[in-house]
RNA sequence: GGCCGGGUCGUCUAACGGCCAGGACAUCAGGUUUUCAGCCUGAAGAUGAGGGUUCGAUUCCCUCCCCGGCUACCA
């Protein structure tokens, strides 16, 4: 794994950006083998540090005849570009016909274009697209696409404070780098034509990547791609970690914070426009690298359904080691400070695991186990607290406080013949019993339960439970 | 507007031109005779429209419709 930062637009850089995603990278398990931090083969890997490098080759480009430089103000440029909307030219770029009413290497003398760099007037490095011809290519997924030069744009290679747009800097460091495959985002589609001109220009094409242009991911409703604000709204992350915005200072709670498991995003966003063309859809990290391959990757673009997200959290939480989640309950539990015993964490984990979809609602739905219930659910109480189960309570906290084994089995066991004994049936005692020992009417296995817990604690609940309803 | 790319159940998707268009998530129903969750079983649910080509079209061709992306000295 390569990470090469592209920061070449000094106006958006964001500090933490670069360390935000080496730590993204490191979550979601994978590895770099070069990068800014690791160093490789083909330092620097920050294009802000490649300056010199792209220059190089922009000149290279201008002694070629394949660019130009261009003088244009963005008051010209806008005013070009009102004035072709306003003409309905077929056209409104920059290109073989308007540069020829612009300030740039076509318009100006060799002498002027000099001086004017000389005296430090701001320019830029444009592509010198052909006025007419096509540029064909071939997309692993798109197949064969091919575009009309006078549609193209005179694309600004070099900027004026001298970096690179993605444009230059993009081909010349695939190129120096030795990338076989460029696997990046439909809206990358349009600009390649810019691309395999370039490389074309720099006599690279026999070492030209492979092209790949994946679909986008929409909004989960409506159209359009998604973005943070869809995210917001609907109330899923977006973010993989979380992220505090520089400016307003808003933060933005990530996928790991929000309880997903890196393999269950993985999962995921790899079935996001691929699969395996079986039914299997459980990969893992090393099946999904065994198993992708760019030509099942589908052409359309996939809505974000974190519905399906959450059915890969609550299965890859299955798989997650008992001993971390006993870790994750203990801890806790610390900070509320209740205290525990780890014996009993452990049975709650493994009685609770099958149970939960997050992490986090591991605390939440064990927390009964841990310290007697403060209130008891309202809605419960009404439908299933009465003076009958009141009695059939005393009756079998007596029974329980007698057991000298209390496990599931035999409390079931126990419990089923105080119900015989006082000829009420099971289903209404154990409504109440669940009541005055968890507070609600929902819960893991109640026999279970009942062992975990024990038959003191069982009795001082029950005890607790009456005096507090009342009955 | 121009250029490029798309369109199969609500969602993600499968289907050398050929088995009742398959699977998964979500939904609904039943079961698990203590709940909820889980799990098991089942149900419902799609080829954007119209023309061709063909014995046969989700698949190939054309037209239309709809959607997306790009159209910056942003990536």
């Amino acid at each position: 794994m390569i990470l090469r930062i592209e920061d070449t637009d000094q106006t958006r850089y964001v500090p933490g950006a670069e360390e935000y995603i080496i730590n993204t990278l490191e979550w979601a398990g994978i590895e770099l083998d070069e990068g800014p931090k690791e160093g490789g083969e083909f330092v620097p890997y920050r294009q802000s540090e490649r300056k010199d490098i792209y220059q190089q080759y922009a000149q290279q480009l201008i002694s070629n005849g394949h660019a130009y430089y261009a003088f244009d103000s963005a008051e010209e440029l806008e005013a070009m570009r009102t004035r072709l909307r306003e003409e309905k030219a077929f056209s409104q770029h920059y290109n073989a016909e308007s540069r020829q009413q612009m300030k740039n290497s076509f318009t100006l003398s060799e002498e002027e274009v000099k001086s004017r760099i000389e005296s430090g007037q701001p320019y830029v490095v444009r592509l010198n697209v052909p006025a007419e011809g096509q540029v064909a290519f071939t997309d692993i997924i798109r197949g064969d696409v091919s575009v009309d030069c006078n549609t193209l744009d005179d694309k600004v290679l070099l900027k004026s404070d001298g970096l690179p747009t993605y444009h230059l800097a993009n081909v010349v460091d695939d190129h120096l780098m030795q990338i076989t495959h460029v696997i990046r985002g439909e809206e990358w589609l349009p600009s390649l034509p810019i691309h395999v001109l370039l490389y074309r220009y720099f006599d690279w094409q026999a070492e030209m990547p492979s092209f790949a242009h994946l679909p986008l991911i929409l909004k989960p409703e409506g159209n359009g791609k998604l973005s943070k604000r869809d995210a917001d709204k609907s109330g899923f992350p977006i973010f993989p970690l979380s992220w505090e915005d520089v400016e307003t200072k808003e933060v933005s709670e990530g996928f790991k914070e929000a309880g997903y498991l890196p393999e269950a995003l993985l999962n995921f966003l790899a079935f996001l426009g691929w699969n395996p063309g079986d039914d299997r859809e459980l990969f893992n990290k090393e099946e999904l690298i065994a198993a992708f391959s760019l030509d099942r990757i589908g052409k359309g673009g996939a809505k974000f359904d974190i519905a399906k997200a959450q059915w890969y959290n609550q299965h890859y939480i299955k798989h997650v080691p008992n001993q971390d989640l006993e870790q994750i309950l203990a801890n806790a539990l610390s900070e509320e400070g209740i205290t525990f015993d780890d014996n009993k964490v452990a049975e709650v984990v493994g009685l609770m695991k099958e149970r939960i979809t997050f992490q986090h609602e591991l605390v939440n739905q064990a927390r009964f186990f841990f310290v007697n219930p403060e209130v008891y659910d309202e809605r419960a109480v009404q439908k299933k607290w009465n003076e009958q189960a009141v009695s059939a309570l005393e009756a079998v906290r007596d029974a329980y406080l007698e057991m000298t084994t209390f496990d599931q089995e035999s409390i079931k066991v126990r419990t089923n013949e105080i119900c015989t004994e006082l000829d009420i049936p099971l289903g209404k005692i154990m409504p109440a019993l669940r009541i005055a020992i968890t507070g609600s009417l929902s819960g893991p296995d109640l026999m279970s339960t009942l062992q975990i817990l024990g038959a003191n604690e069982v009795s001082e609940r029950i005890v607790k439970a009456i005096s507090t309803i009342g009955n």
